[in-house]
DNA sequence: GCTTGTGTTGGAGCGCGCTCGAAGCTCTAC
DNA sequence: GTAGAGCTTCGAGCGCGCTCCAACACAAGC
């Protein structure tokens, strides 16, 4: 499985969960279309936040985006990338600190690689620790379902 | 597997993750010991959390507890059982209002073991969504490791 | 008896992540 | 040309879940 292909599967299990990318708009981020630009409604469309929250996303230094002569926000598809990494962050319970720091790194070059690398294996664990705890989780619930004479099918 | 068993199970499980609950709270609680009582501080500990949040969930009507003559707070062996209980669906993420809303059909009686089932089977659902949610976002994050040259073990 | 620690209450404050309002500019349709 | 939708900015507001403060009451140890 080449980059592209990992990508591409990235990016289709995206397409699953509820709030998550709309199936064109990936269609357009594989694709990688340069020329492909969008506002701010529709991209909030495709990113599943409001137009609110993406400009606070930008107040927060979390992505640049560049205006038409209109002074209009233009999303192209690096941008929409970031931010459908960014909201897949968020829902995870990263803190907007901590993305704000990972983009900086981002922005300041391949230098910054091993410094990135260190954030992601932070939160990779964070995440490992947080799976366990939603598990727990399910797991008493469906424990207290079971008690109470539910299935627990499907 | 019978019922206590499953309880000592989904305590013992309870062990594990940070924050959690310390065994020997826990033997407390397997034990059942109905004359052991813990002052607010000492069920803090055990919980995992602070006694301001503990006066906090009781302001919330999501526990009663009794008072000594001095008007202290007395914890028993079933308000700590549920303290554990909530504090674990608040880190699942389940709002104080829902779990108010459960508590209140609870100390309703048994009347009310349909709503509460219902109730549990829609959190269930939530929790499973939030479980692809963050598989997701680990997938995404090791994703980025692993192109960073990153090593994804352990 | 006095100090120190821990508890009590009500209410205020806070950090986060949005979310919205106001006032104004721009584009589109008719 | 004009209405109306949608964009802009700045700043304020809000809901949640704590978290803390002030002022006081009681308990334990010296």
């Amino acid at each position: 499985m080449n980059v592209n292909e990992q990508l591409a599967e990235a990016l289709r299990l995206a397409v699953d969960p509820p709030g998550g990318v709309s199936v064109e708009a990936l269609q357009d981020l594989v694709l990688d279309d340069r020329s492909r630009q969008w506002d701010i409604a529709t991209a909030a469309q495709h990113v599943g936040v409001s137009p609110h929250t993406l400009r606070y996303y930008e107040r927060a230094g979390l992505v640049t985006v560049s205006r038409n002569p209109a002074g209009h926000r233009v999303y192209d598809a690096p941008a929409i990338r970031r931010l459908v990494f960014l909201t897949r962050m968020r829902t995870s319970g990263m803190p907007i600190s901590d993305l704000r720091q990972y983009i900086d790194l981002v922005d300041r070059g391949d230098a910054t690689i091993p410094d990135r690398l260190d954030l992601l294996v932070e939160h990779r664990d964070t995440l490992r620790a947080q799976l366990a705890q939603i598990q727990l989780a399910l797991a008493a619930t469906e424990y207290k379902i079971a008690t109470y004479g539910g299935s627990t099918q499907p």
